[in-house]
This record gives structure tokens, sequence and C-alpha cells, in this order.
DNA sequence: CAGTTATTGGCAATAAAATGTCATTAAATG
DNA sequence: CATTTAATGACATTTTATTGCCAATAACTG
């Protein structure tokens, strides 16, 4: 009775960040499904996010500075990291990791994650 | 005549980051200089802490999620990076830096900066 | 020490981001 | 196709962080 309803905004939304392939901000996902429905309202956009981010098929991604960006929680799930081109302001997904990082910690602390984040201009800005 | 005053407010805030040795928030600053100055106002740590940016004293930390943090310039320019504590939300330093990092920077991308910010539970709440 | 004025600090005002409200639209079902 | 009601989208409201304003204070100068 209560069941979801699969909508044009919703769905156009999902697509979104299956062919972006790097982490959106609100305003990027607005005006990438805005593309396919041309009346989409900001307001739906932040209640899809906050949708798919309950229903686990999207995850926070919090950057330096910025506003919270929301990738796929398929890639998200995979350890990864981020370079924010300084010129467009996007953020692009990084595959590898520098590791022995244990050995930076300070005696007492315990490291759980850690977050990478490299910045200057991508391929397109350069 | 338009000469800057060494006020006591001002200096408790200067102490406050000579002291500290990490990067605070603008309240860790208003809390840690009311113990000096009992009736230091919001609005003043405000107005100093953008008056010693401005002298470049102090330089802006980003970090992930939450609000800016400041740390003193002769901090800031050595390169270092920092571990954030979830459990009390403070930001310490981290000496070293992993470096190789040039090799995860996809085809065509300029790498200019990079942020690390490793995360867990600091000293005291281990 | 007295006078000038930069600085302070309380409160109001603003800006930006996110949410509440609700009439209208459209997805799902029989 | 008709009915039900979840979802949309425009607008108002809230929330949080920062700044504007201004009378009172206190740091410098001679």
């Amino acid at each position: 009775m209560t069941a979801k309803r699969q909508t044009r905004q919703l769905q156009a939304i999902q697509t979104v960040f299956e062919r972006a392939g790097r982490p959106l901000s609100i305003d990027e996902i607005h005006e990438l499904a805005s593309m396919e429905i041309e009346s989409l309202g900001l307001r739906t956009v932040y209640r899809a996010v906050r949708r798919l981010q309950e229903d686990g098929e999207i995850a926070i991604v919090s950057v330096p500075g910025g506003s919270d960006r929301y990738e796929l929680a398929s890639v998200a799930s995979q350890h990864h990291h981020h370079f924010h081109c300084t010129a467009c302001d996007r953020f692009f997904d990084i595959h590898g990791c520098p590791g022995g990082l244990n050995k930076l910690v300070p005696k007492g602390f315990k490291l759980e994650h850690h977050e990478l984040t490299l910045s200057g201009l991508c391929e397109s800005c350069a």
C-alpha cells in the first residue's frame, strides 16, 4: 500500500549517478537531471538524494571546504580517493591509495579511516 | 594614527594559537581564549581571526565535513597533514607525508596540491 | 593625566542551505 | 478507465554561520 513509486524524476536522478562516475553535489545532480526533466525542482532532488541514501544506493562524500557530494554506494564501498579540480570545482574518483599510513600516526592514537584529496586541474581544464 | 592596538583580547587569542599546536575552530578559539578573558565575545573572535589571517599570522585549514579551522601560518607553511578524532572532534597535526602520489593522478590531470586526513581516536579518547 | 579613537561585545540583520507545507500531478492497481 | 494516494514543485519557513551596527570601553598619544 505504501509502495514506492518509480517516477520519471527519481529515475532520471538514478541514471545521472550511474553515468557520472564521480561524486556529485546537489546542484550538479539538479543540473544534470534537468537535461532529462527540464522542470525538475530542487526540492525533489533533496528528497531523492535522502531517499537513495536511506535505501543504501548512494553514500555521502565529505570534501574539504565545499559542500557534500554523493556517489553510488557500490563505488563508495571500494576504497578510493578523490581529485578536486580547482577550476571547474568538480570531483573525480582516484583509484589507488598511498598506503603505509600507520607510521604517520602519533603514539596512543588509533587510526580507523583516512581520506586523501588531490587537487589541481582536471583533463578538461588543464 | 590608524595604528593597530594590542588589546588583551587579541593577545589572548594569539596566545591560544601558539599554545594549541593544532588547528582550531572558531568555537574552540572562543572557549580557550575565554579562560583568559571570561567576557570575550564571539564577535571579537571572528574579527580577530579575520585580522590575523589578513596579517598573515594564521592560515585556514579546510577539513572534510566540519567547519574551517585555523592554525599558525608558520605551522601551515610546513607541509603536513591532520588527524581528526571522531570522538572529541578535534584536529591534530601529523608530520610526515606518504608521497608517491603522482602515480595516482589520471592522465591529463595536473596535480598541484594534496591533503590527507587521518581519522580515528586521539590519545585522550582512545 | 586627559583626549582621541580603535576596539569591544551585545543584539539585530543577513546569507546560504535545507526542510515544512500543501494544492496539483501522475504512478500504480483493480 | 477510474480511483487512490505517493510524489512533485512552488513558496514559505527554519536553521546555522557570519556580518552590520552602535553605544560603551579601553589602548595609545602628547
